[in-house]
DNA sequence: GCGTAATCTAGAACGAGTTTCAGTATTGAG
DNA sequence: CTCAATACTGAAACTCGTTCTAGATTACGC
């Protein structure tokens, strides 16, 4: 019926690929890439997702728009590579400063309430990063995943001090639905249907998932539920 | 730099608007906008939301692209104003054979599964429908609004088998966030990123946010944790 | 170095969302 | 019933994401 070209049944994108899709890069490219995600990032802060335009980014990084699109198969996957840069930066400053002392679940509310402060600072960039995160599609599973992946890990970090266990099948519920919740709260931030001390509410509701025990020092509430499943 | 017409800083769209925006609509313009929601719900269907092409559901409703663009300011307007209709819909078949005797977290989740399996039985509707509404932006606040309060309410009745009770901030942010979960794990599970029995975990684990006791015509508060902070 | 495959560039071209416009039809007030 | 305001139609135009083409340039095995 639809004569699309893209996304026929599976949503690999391959762009007249003909050598290993993995290839290490040379020095040139990577220079290449790297001026690609700086041109985005700036265009995105400065007016968000739709400020983001291809002949525009393609211009400010030097390279011709058909190289663009070598790097990046699409305007989503550029914004969610961009968010997966981000991430990693966010990630490095983190664990720069932990949080210790507080019990696991504070110590999330933490990170997260400071994430979201850090995003408040440039809110047409985050604006525009998780537009396209929300918006993507199968094609772009590979790269939000790698985002869903950086994400897990930075809560995950954030409840467990030592990073030498391994997450339970419930932890990894729960971390999910934390996720989800910072998604979907910090959007409705961006679109002014809800108030910054709302995100921080939800994020300190969505918290009391996490199991008040554990190392550190805990405290004496009564705990939501241990039960799962 | 970027000549926009749109958005400029508002976000009101305001199509050359001369009556008032509230306007009862007569019984032809009625039937019109009634087509023109049939015509997106069923190209939605075939194909999601990239088969739901303005020009073609201008064409299937019989209604010219400028009266189309008339009644709904944009793609994403139309379409977050399809998922109200079938909000709509849906919540009257709940309603219809309600899941008594349960717990109330119980009758949440159960509602929501029963949501869920409605949806997989029009994956491409659901995908065109969510799609839109997390893409949405602050020029669609309004639908998206009316989206978000209508499921609210349906989860919200699942609580409380009777209507009656107010509900409480606290509550409200746990029905945030159970609305929060439920948007952003059925969009996984419409990527392929998350498998059905996911799904079901995430919504079973943010379940747990709800109070175990009946509040059963309750006064509120004081259930679960007493509001952080 | 040479030659060839892979990559990059500039630019045209295509597709779908959105806007615009001139003309026609409908509506509603008086 | 008449007239002016409003709404609708058909079609063209405009924007921006995406694709395509032809000709340079670059990378690299021999």
């Amino acid at each position: 019926m639809s004569g699309m070209p893209r996304t026929t049944t599976d949503g690999r994108m391959m762009t007249t690929y003909t050598k290993a899709p993995g290839a290490p890069l040379t020095e040139r490219q990577e220079a290449r890439r790297r001026r690609i995600l700086r041109a985005t990032t700036r265009l995105a802060a400065q007016g968000g997702y739709d400020s983001v335009q291809m002949r525009e980014v393609a211009e400010l990084s030097e390279v011709a728009l058909g190289t663009l699109y070598r790097y990046f198969p699409s305007k989503v996957h550029l914004l969610v590579a961009t968010m997966y840069d981000q991430l990693e930066q966010l990630g490095g400053q983190l664990r720069r400063k932990p949080n210790k002392g507080l019990p696991p679940r504070d110590r999330v509310v933490d990170t997260l309430l400071r994430a979201f402060r850090g995003m408040q600072r440039e809110p047409h960039l985050t604006e525009a990063m998780m537009r396209a995160l929300q918006f993507a599609d199968r094609s772009v599973s590979a790269e939000v995943d790698g985002v869903s992946r950086i994400t897990t890990q930075m809560i995950f970090e954030a409840i467990h001090e030592d990073d030498t266990v391994e997450p339970s099948t419930e932890e990894l519920a729960v971390i999910r639905v934390i996720t989800h919740t910072w998604h979907s709260s910090l959007i409705s931030w961006l679109n002014g249907r809800a108030s910054i001390s709302q995100v921080r509410l939800d994020i300190e509701t969505v918290a009391r998932l996490i199991p008040e025990d554990a190392p550190g020092g805990t405290a004496g509430e009564g705990s939501a539920a241990p039960h799962a499943r």
